[in-house]
DNA sequence: AACGCTATCAACCGCTCAAAC
DNA sequence: GGTTTGAGCGGTTGATAGCGT
């Protein structure tokens, strides 16, 4: 479906068109001749190449005139959204573990919707890709229930229901003795943010390598390890199973699908905690404990997961 | 098979900010 | 100090794959 349109751009942008030095045969302003047409829409395996071909050559930045000196007739900012969100060599591709959903319910707990400081916490993801995950995911089941994403009801609902499933998941994930193909094959995720330090427990920044030992409710332990400065999250079964990963195996589309953190059971989980009848939600009565309004951390979620 | 609906995600838009001039 | 330019951000859109009827 490649298509020419007259690009509706910037001033910005205007200011590249005209000094791009494309043929004045390529203009389409009947006037002053001084817009090219710029291709928009999905890329070509051919523009990708030539993308790449000349930041591997020259390297990326001042991304109007790469796009000239390319030969792409794509703007600057489409060159760098390309490069950034799909062809960049350290770009992961594939759903995100339960280990990525955990971190990212933790980050935009931190920061909001900050997407890019998000990203840089999780290298491999783009801001792009966790915006459309909190946005098609997260805020769809927010919605189901009623309630705004970033209530306080909301934010108890993932506190106290779905990451401590989510922990679970990946406790039980790395109980498993012989872990499936899918699972061996879903990189562990590189945890950069761990939470801040304290007493009694084994996980913080400074460290060339850190460890949380945790123990599931069948008695299997979980270790996680942070290793610096390549802060690589090493996930640690208690019989030994070690899965760590750099995390590039799922490129494409055809990979496996993960789950959902919010399908099946989840889904009837979280219905019990409505009142059918009422029109708006009625949630639990959580039991907050110490960390009350939103000082809490994923190590809460690990220690509260302990017993 | 055809159609409609929904979910997903790549790409775009409008805006802000900072650096350079 | 004002303007231009490059870069980046968050929000939104549109194409399409997948699914149910």
């Amino acid at each position: 479906m490649d298509h020419f349109d007259s690009f509706g751009s910037t001033g910005m942008d205007a200011v590249w068109m005209g000094s791009c030095g494309w043929p004045a045969a390529a203009a389409t302003t009947g006037g002053e001749q001084e817009a090219v047409d710029l291709r928009r829409g999905p890329w070509t395996m051919e523009e990708d190449a030539l993308l790449a071909g000349h930041i591997a050559a020259h390297g990326e930045g001042r991304w109007n005139e790469l796009a000239c000196a390319a030969g792409l007739r794509r703007t600057g900012k489409s060159c760098r959204l390309r490069w950034l969100n799909y062809l960049r060599p350290d770009v992961r591709r594939g759903d995100f573990t339960p280990q990525e959903q955990l971190l990212i319910l933790e980050l935009h707990f931190r920061w909001g919707s900050r997407w890019s400081r998000i990203a840089r916490e999780m290298p491999g993801r783009t801001d792009n890709e966790i915006k459309n995950y909190w946005r098609t995911r997260v805020q769809k089941h927010a919605k189901q229930l009623k309630c705004d994403v970033d209530s306080r009801q909301f934010r108890d609902v993932m506190r106290h229901l779905w990451m401590p499933r989510l922990v679970e998941r990946i406790q039980a994930a790395t109980a498993m003795p012989a872990p499936s193909l899918e699972h061996a094959a879903s990189p562990v995720y590189p945890l950069s943010v761990a939470p801040a330090c304290r007493g009694g427990v084994g996980m913080c920044h400074s460290p060339e390598t850190s460890t949380v030992t945790t123990s599931s409710t069948a008695g299997s332990s979980v270790s996680l390890e942070v290793h610096f400065p390549s802060n690589q999250l090493v996930l640690t079964a208690g019989s030994g199973t070690n899965w760590s990963g750099s995390g590039s195996e799922q490129c494409g589309s055809g990979s496996a699908r993960s789950e959902d953190m919010f399908d099946g059971s989840w889904s009837e989980l979280l219905a019990r905690a409505c009142d059918d009848g009422a029109d708006s939600v009625v949630f639990p009565d959580f039991e907050l404990g110490e960390s009350r309004d939103d000082k809490w951390s994923l190590e809460d979620i690990w220690l509260q997961h302990q017993y």
